[in-house]
RNA sequence: GCCUUGGUGGUGGAAUUGGUAGACACGCGGGACUUAAAAUCCCGUGGGCAGCAAUGUCCGUGCGGGUUCAAUUCCCGCCCGAGGUACCA
């Protein structure tokens, strides 16, 4: 009887279908595991045989836990809004929904031939209305709430509301866009316009003027992580800075949280790293420098006590006595205010020509470039007068837009002084800054007054000591992180639950959610230029018009999880009850691609979900494993220049040719199939070959997997050829799971001689073998428990291709020692049943089981029979082994000395001289030192 | 520039964290079975030198040093690749 794999996936895939043999429900009498894996956008090309990495490993782990007696919840839907759907529907008119229906079929057709252990009654996808109806809540709650630092926590907005009638912003601790001060009666005084207005400052969602990435050629704005070097990360399209008024979330209140977080989760350190970098938190101090005696009396439209100053943040405090200029950003408001008339023309004719300039040129041209305000500052510590200039290189959105210029100790100050020939002051003894700054955090302070002699981490406590006795400014964390822009000029994604009364946004009713996306007869902007939902007819609620923007692609993914734990609930997210079993994710897999996107927003919204109440743990995801992208391999053929004519490989060199990429599904390691590419193009139909050892050889290379270079694989190709379990196993053994690795199908053989092996090992050519009830052997034993202790070692280490090496070498021992026995051969089936589920099943169904193998005990590890009453030590004199020796594991260490010594190739090594010492490792080594 | 990674045969990759480097697999070479092919099985396979041979011996984990009886592993200094991030003050 033959394996004939395609029957037995068939056959298994349909029995867990009609079983529904991985449903899961809340079973209290069992510990819950949750595995997730970051679920996929259907895109219009089907999956290809990178995408199942992450799956099967985590397919791998599920069924590993549920053997262990977890309760496992691996469930899997789609992100079905997003960019790709609604560009094909403007270059086509088929409706958004209509595509990402068929993207689905396909996707999902391709995941279950796979033999994926999920739990499909769960799926979800964000586009349904039962699951944005909960997307649009969370945002309604967001707009409903406000951060307070001190509670450490989101509060809902009408205790804002509250404090304000009561006592204004005196004594105020809270998240907002800009720090407002008003006392309790000018709040009153209010119209009810004006407070909304406030408010805006204040809520977790807001909407506000902001300087955005906004894409011309898609038509929107852009996400910071959406954008990479003055490009769109989809379709690479030029992206520019534009002031709009747009939906934000406030992530930036919960930076400090968000990092503290990290400390709590098994990731990456690398992915941690990236989180880190992108909140960018830094320790510094603000300090308020005023303006000068001569500059204030030049500036008499202002009392003095009314006279701004300017307030700079520095993370070097103590190098305050080198400032020798300021420098603010060019769109700071303080360029209006230091602007003296006589600079006045100079100063215009600088913003101008920096407005002219977009972020790609500034990025790709460092030219210094700056321009003098004509006003002074005082050094609030050494009390000189210093000037005030702008330039580009310090940026309007960090810290406050103006910075002190320390040339002597940072890079780009000291450029800009060069450049505009302003003195460098040094403060560090030794330090030589004739050629180029001092950047080092280290050494002994000179020229700097109070904090002389000290070391510069003294010098920098001791400053913001200073500043803060002689209140001169106040210590300060500033983080990188910025709010999240939360509008998209978009049809295909999730509206708003947002309508305007007096141009003031309010809240739509929970009772009256989701608000369903309308139709629309064409899905690009409006004339008016309004987005795609202007189109709508009647999009309005209680009369008035609803927002016309829709939420970016995160909206939906960020708390995703929670949905499958209750998927169904129509009356909340998720239920207490159901969210107080499943908690968070167990295990989450997905790619890296996402650490300063999904996996910020995700924790975020998981945090304010938290805050309210809603969830219970305050990170979503415990343990994060990311798989590594599966590259393409791609082969190359070689065209003699000006003829049909191709030369092998190593034989190219001798003519001048072209290289041109090749199917890699006609070659098979890396030899091409000659009639196969013939047949491929007609151009190639009267192709002439010259040959190497009667071969044509091709070339390769390793590239993304992509249609224009021909090295796509689909793994529906390889399931046909060799079978589901193959590929699992084939994937799984290229490599270390979180590694980048090309895709390369010359290996797959083994893999699949290793199925049929096992195949074997229960039945014949003639049919099923008996399955002997006998008892086994020792070595039987052995190989069995080795293979269990090492097998479930590597699962829980995610490190698969050991694993599977471990299935190997067990059944290459098991085949020689013709093993046939039951109490080997059933914790084996179980043991191999994670990695390939389908030959498992019929395997175990041959044992004479009548139920699946899923639900069988995992095998426990028996040291008894791994145990050794012997090692063979290798014998080393002075680190180089020389022979090897046998000897029982329970001999006493001077025993085996004599024995060692004894030994006549001993005594050659020893050349007559007593050893000095002698080193036992039990079981490993030993070695004599002469 | 900074941060995080990684560098091991012809190839993908192992090595219990300091203890026989190269497991397992691919590829390649040889052999068995077969009229032949496929399939299957067996043997060999890092390099050099010596030997008819079993074998012996030296060199080998990006490069250069160091610690140690012993280093792919630890320390110092470089080189290269991958990913992240950046006029962030």
């Amino acid at each position: 009887m033959e394996y004939n794999f395609n029957a037995l996936d068939a056959k298994w895939q349909k029995y867990w279908v009609d079983r529904k043999t991985y449903k899961v429900s809340e079973d209290t009498g069992k510990p819950k595991y949750y595995v997730l894996d970051m679920f996929p956008y259907p895109s219009g090309a089907g999956l290809h045989v990178g995408h199942p990495l992450g799956y099967i490993a985590s397919d791998i782990y599920s069924r590993f836990k549920r053997h262990q007696g977890f309760n496992v919840l691996h469930p899997m839907g789609y992100d079905a809004y997003g960019l790709p759907a609604e560009q094909y529907a403007i270059q086509t008119g088929q409706h958004p929904a209509v595509t990402t229906e068929q993207n689905i079929r396909r996707y999902r057709e391709q995941l279950d031939k796979i033999g994926l252990s999920f739990d499909w009654d769960r799926e979800i996808r964000t586009c349904d209305r039962e699951y944005y109806r909960w997307t649009q809540w969370a945002f309604v709650q967001m707009f409903r709430s406000y951060y307070c630092y001190d509670a450490r926590k989101a509060r809902p907005i009408a205790e804002l509301v509250a404090v304000f009638g009561r006592q204004g912003t005196k004594g105020l601790n809270v998240a907002c866009s800009e720090e407002l001060t008003f006392t309790a009666a000018e709040w009153n005084a209010k119209t009810e316009k004006e407070q909304q207005e406030i408010l805006l400052n204040y809520r977790i969602a807001y909407l506000a003027d902001t300087m955005v990435n906004w894409c011309p050629a898609l038509g929107t704005v852009l996400a910071n992580d959406e954008v990479s070097d003055g490009l769109s990360v989809r379709g690479g399209h030029p992206v520019e800075q534009r002031l709009m008024r747009q939906w934000c979330l406030r992530v930036s209140a919960y930076a400090q949280r968000l990092l503290d977080g990290l400390e709590t989760v098994e990731w990456t350190e690398s992915l941690k790293e990236t989180q880190r970098n992108w909140i960018g938190r830094s320790e510094g101090a603000e300090i308020r420098f005023k303006l000068s005696a001569a500059s204030s009396a030049s500036n008499p439209s202002r009392k003095p006590e009314e006279q701004p100053g300017l307030l700079v943040f520095t993370t070097r405090a103590d190098t305050v006595y080198g400032v020798t200029f300021m420098v603010l950003a060019p769109e700071s408001e303080y360029v209006a205010l230091l602007t003296v008339p006589e600079q006045k023309a100079e100063v215009d004719a600088y913003l101008a020509s920096v407005k002219r300039r977009t972020e790609r040129e500034r990025i790709a041209d460092r030219r210094v470039t700056g321009v003098f305000t004509g006003s002074y500052v005082v050094n609030p510590f050494s009390g000189k007068e210093i000037p005030v200039w702008i330039s580009d290189y310090v940026l309007a959105g960090y810290g406050t837009g103006a910075i002190m210029a320390v040339p002597a100790h940072d890079s780009r100050d000291y450029a800009f002084a060069r450049h505009f020939r302003l003195p460098v002051i040094p403060l560090i003894e030794g330090c030589d800054v004739s050629e180029e700054s001092f950047d080092a955090k280290e050494g002994v302070m000179i020229n700097s007054g109070v904090l002389n002699g000290l070391t510069v981490k003294e010098a920098i406590a001791k400053a913001k000591a200073y500043i803060a006795e002689n209140a001169i400014g106040r210590v300060k964390v500033n983080y990188r992180l910025r709010d999240a822009i939360f509008s998209r000029q978009r049809y295909w994604g999730e509206p708003f639950p947002i309508y305007y009364r007096d141009g003031m946004p309010c809240a739509v009713d929970e009772a009256d959610l989701p608000v369903c996306l309308p139709e629309v007869d064409r899905f690009l902007p409006t004339e008016k230029g309004e987005p795609p939902l202007g189109h709508a007819k009647g999009w309005t609620y209680r009369g008035y018009p609803l927002e016309l923007c829709t939420m970016p692609g995160f909206a939906g993914s960020s708390a995703y999880y929670l949905r499958y734990e209750d998927p169904h609930n129509r009356r909340a997210l998720v239920s207490p009850e159901a969210n107080a079993y499943w908690r968070n994710v167990d295990l989450y897999v997905g790619g890296t691609e996402h650490a300063t996107g999904h996996l910020i927003y995700s924790r975020f919204w998981n945090k304010f979900l938290y805050d309210l109440g809603v969830v219970a743990d305050e990170e979503p995801f415990r343990k994060l494993i990311n798989q590594g992208m599966i590259q393409g391999r791609s082969n190359f053929v070689y065209r003699i220049k000006g003829t049909n004519t191709f030369v092998s490989y190593h034989l190219r060199e001798q003519y001048d040719t072209t290289e041109i990429h090749t199917d890699v599904n006609l070659v098979q390691n890396d030899i091409l199939n000659i009639d196969a590419f013939r047949a491929w193009s007609p151009d190639y139909a009267s192709a002439e070959f010259i040959l190497e050892d009667g071969k044509y050889v091709c070339g390769w290379a390793v590239e993304k997997m992509s249609k224009s270079m021909y090295n796509v694989v689909n793994p529906d190709m390889i399931i046909a050829q060799y079978g589901a379990d193959t590929l699992r196993m084939y994937e799984m053994f290229l490599g270390p799971v979180e590694q980048s690795k090309p895709w390369d199908t010359a290996g797959i053989e083994g893999v699949h001689r290793f199925l049929r092996k096992v195949w074997n090992l229960f039945v014949s050519r003639e049919g099923k073998r008996d399955v002997s009830d006998e008892a086994p052997t020792a070595q039987e034993l052995k190989t069995l428990h080795k293979t269990i202790r090492k097998v479930t070692a590597d699962i829980e280490n995610f490190s698969f291709n050991t694993a599977v090496s471990a299935f190997m070498i067990c059944v290459g021992e098991l085949q020689e020692q013709q093993c046939n026995k039951r109490r080997i051969l059933e914790p084996f089936v179980i043991l191999l049943s994670p990695f390939a589920p389908h030959i498992a099943e019929e395997l175990w169904e041959t044992l004479g089981h009548a139920e699946s193998v899923t639900r069988a005990p995992y095998p426990v590890a028996d040291e008894q029979y791994l145990t050794e009453n012997s090692f063979t030590y290798p014998v080393s004199f002075n680190g180089k082994t020389r022979f090897t020796l046998e000897l029982p594991v329970d001999m006493d260490a001077k025993t085996m000395e004599q024995t060692v010594l004894a030994h006549e190739t001993a005594q050659k090594w020893l050349a007559g001289n007593p050893p000095k010492k002698i080193i036992i490792v039990p079981k490993k080594i030993i070695n004599v030192v002469v």
